[in-house]
DNA sequence: GGTTCGATCCTCT
DNA sequence: GAGGATCGAACCT
């Protein structure tokens, strides 16, 4: 584990989606709510990218509901999906440009107790390891679209000096994307080898 | 071990 | 009115 926790700053989101991807596997993800503080590392994330990629819900144009994926990067973008859960994805970018990253899995490092809560499962492996588990586990619903990740008191990324390995990343074609044309062969996919806590193998 | 299928509702057509 | 950036239980082999 660690150093001082170092918030991500604005800078480190408007850089290009897949660069920022990359440098988000091992960042922290921490939610909280008042005294009580939930964390988890990153180990699985995702890009959808620009409104070409027929993944990302941006390719349908810009609606009410994808605005804040053409926002500035740092914000977050939270929706609802299959009718019970919810997935969690950061902004990336400047403004007017669509693009967001999906947390997809995390290794559970604080509020444990909490996690197992908020899931009703007792395995550390079951706590984070899906994006609408993740969700579930940190207490992340609609309420905190569009909140920015970069001033929240709430929601926000921190770095804790955890280095990920060039031989520990591994990428693969995104997950439940198969419609969208080439682009579902993109290997837009990014996780840590070996560990337990991604979504799978 | 793997595959299928139901739950359940928001968003866009 | 259809389908989806999912999950977990049930049912295969």
């Amino acid at each position: 584990m660690a150093g001082k926790r170092q918030r991500l700053s604005r800078k480190f989101f408007l850089r290009d989606t897949h660069v920022v991807a990359r440098d988000l596997l091992g960042k922290i993800l921490v939610r909280r709510r008042g005294k009580n503080i939930v964390a988890c590392r990153i180990v699985e994330v995702e890009s959808y990218v620009g409104h070409d990629d027929r993944a990302s819900h941006a390719s349908h144009g810009r609606t009410v509901r994808t605005e804040i994926m053409f926002g500035q990067g740092g914000h977050a973008y939270v929706y609802f999906i299959y009718g019970m859960y919810w997935c969690l994805n950061v902004v990336t970018e400047r403004a007017d440009f669509p693009a967001a990253i999906l947390i997809r899995a995390g290794e559970p490092l604080e509020g444990i107790d909490q996690m197992k809560r908020a899931r009703g499962r007792e395995k550390l492996v079951d706590l984070a390891s899906g994006p609408g588990k993740l969700c579930q586990a940190l207490s992340i619903t609609g309420t905190l679209n569009g909140e920015d990740m970069v001033t929240s008191k709430t929601l926000f990324m921190t770095d804790d000096g955890f280095k990920v390995r060039k031989q520990h990343l591994l990428q693969s074609p995104r997950i439940g994307v198969a419609y969208a044309g080439e682009h579902a062969l993109k290997p837009w996919r990014y996780f840590m080898k070996d560990s337990p806590y991604v979504s799978r193998i």
